[in-house]
DNA sequence: TATTGTATTATGGTATACAATTTGTGGATT
DNA sequence: AATCCACAAATTGTATACCATAATACAATA
């Protein structure tokens, strides 16, 4: 994070990203967006020249994305895309559930008119991008709509641990998000949070949230097993 | 994991731990237990020496750690003990909080004779140790209660969350366990959990781990302002 | 066909080199 | 004295070469 400056604010100096991490991000994405397939091996060469790095960093990245669970390293055998138990997948949305309703409980009573409005910008972002049936940049909004919520309810932390989880479920995430019916009842149960928060009603807020999420999960194991 | 077999079964061979492993747990638990203040720079070679092993497993350690949130990198600078920030601390315990009264409840569903017996034993490991005045024995023997809870409840990613976070905060549950009143208070409060498992009674035991947590919260921020 | 040897590959780990960047220090200048 | 600048030292970021060992595929043999 840049330090807070009392100076005259300039636009936010880009922090010189290393090539480690632009590797880790590439990577990541490309896991969670299944360009490689769960359980596939990651064989460190070819990992080198797809990314154009030494083996150094990708060995590097191996190691933060071991730590957060996307890929699974068996002692000499390497790395491979970590693959999701159903029952992981339910206790994922259980725990999102718990912690996003707590989010957004905090958030509706902190929440000013700007916030609304910027949650409410969110959705139509999200809405916006199903029509035009791009779901990756969906996701995208969707997390910045989160993002909002948690950063306004002060849950850096949950945010963080939402975030880990979210990089776990995001291939199940995109294809219930492409989902049929999914592609117009989530906004409209993400408006329904907004409403809920505009209205300062914390518990209203909740619920949606819960039912949102359980939604979400049904769609998500259903698509677990095809 | 080894394979089943039907054969005669033989002593399992221990899995062979890579160097790494051995060095990142050496290094979590000398961040965790105070050894580097919070703040305190990490220089790589001086990590190498103390910990014998070369450059690149270091590095792979901090990656590792970085992603844990133990350690935090800033390019160019380098990597130091990440710190705490009073907040922070604040919404940690209130993660634990749902997430630990989730596993509870059930738990207490799922639990069987051998389990309420196995975690009354883990209860008496410690207390004896908190009676001894080994606050690090009576850390791990806490921790194998809980991961008793979590593995019954079917809670194994909550319980990976749940780790996460008290390895952030474990500088301060050596001090909370070390605290005068909650020698003798924080096994009596872990009893009652038990009790209510044992009784098949999921609410009465969510109620009790939550008490105990906000105990442990105030106990913590007290320490942490010193 | 089942077993055993053998060659190939991939990983775990070390050492080393070097560029980029931060940081510290000692003037030199005002 | 305070400020600024240039230069040196320390540290990180990245690449490369190398070795030992474990996993794997494949051929040879009984």
């Amino acid at each position: 994070m840049a330090k807070k400056q009392n100076t005259p604010k300039l636009s936010t100096v880009e922090r010189p990203r290393t090539l480690k991490e632009s590797a880790l991000t590439s990577l990541r994405e490309a896991i969670t967006l299944g360009v490689f397939a769960p359980g596939e091996r990651l064989v460190e060469r070819v990992l080198c020249e797809r990314l154009g790095v030494s083996r150094t960093v990708v060995r590097e990245c191996i190691r933060h994305l071991e730590s957060e669970r996307l890929v699974s390293v068996i002692p000499n055998a390497g790395p491979s895309v970590a693959v999701l138990e159903a029952g992981e997948v339910r206790e994922i949305y259980e725990i999102r559930s718990m912690l996003e309703s707590a989010a957004i409980r905090s958030c509706a009573q902190q929440a000013t008119h700007e916030t609304v409005a910027a949650l409410e910008r969110h959705c139509e972002d999200i809405a916006d991008a199903l029509a035009d049936g791009d779901v990756i940049s969906a996701l995208g909004h969707t997390r910045r709509f989160y993002e909002t919520i948690f950063v306004t309810g002060n849950k850096r932390v949950s945010w963080d641990l939402v975030e880990r989880l979210n990089g776990q479920i995001s291939r199940l995430r995109v294809l219930t998000l492409g989902s049929a019916g999914r592609a117009t009842s989530g906004p409209a149960n993400l408006r329904k949070i907004v409403a809920a928060i505009g209205e300062g009603d914390p518990d209203a807020a909740a619920r949606a949230c819960q039912d949102h999420i359980a939604a979400a999960c049904r769609i998500a194991l259903a698509q677990l097993n095809r």
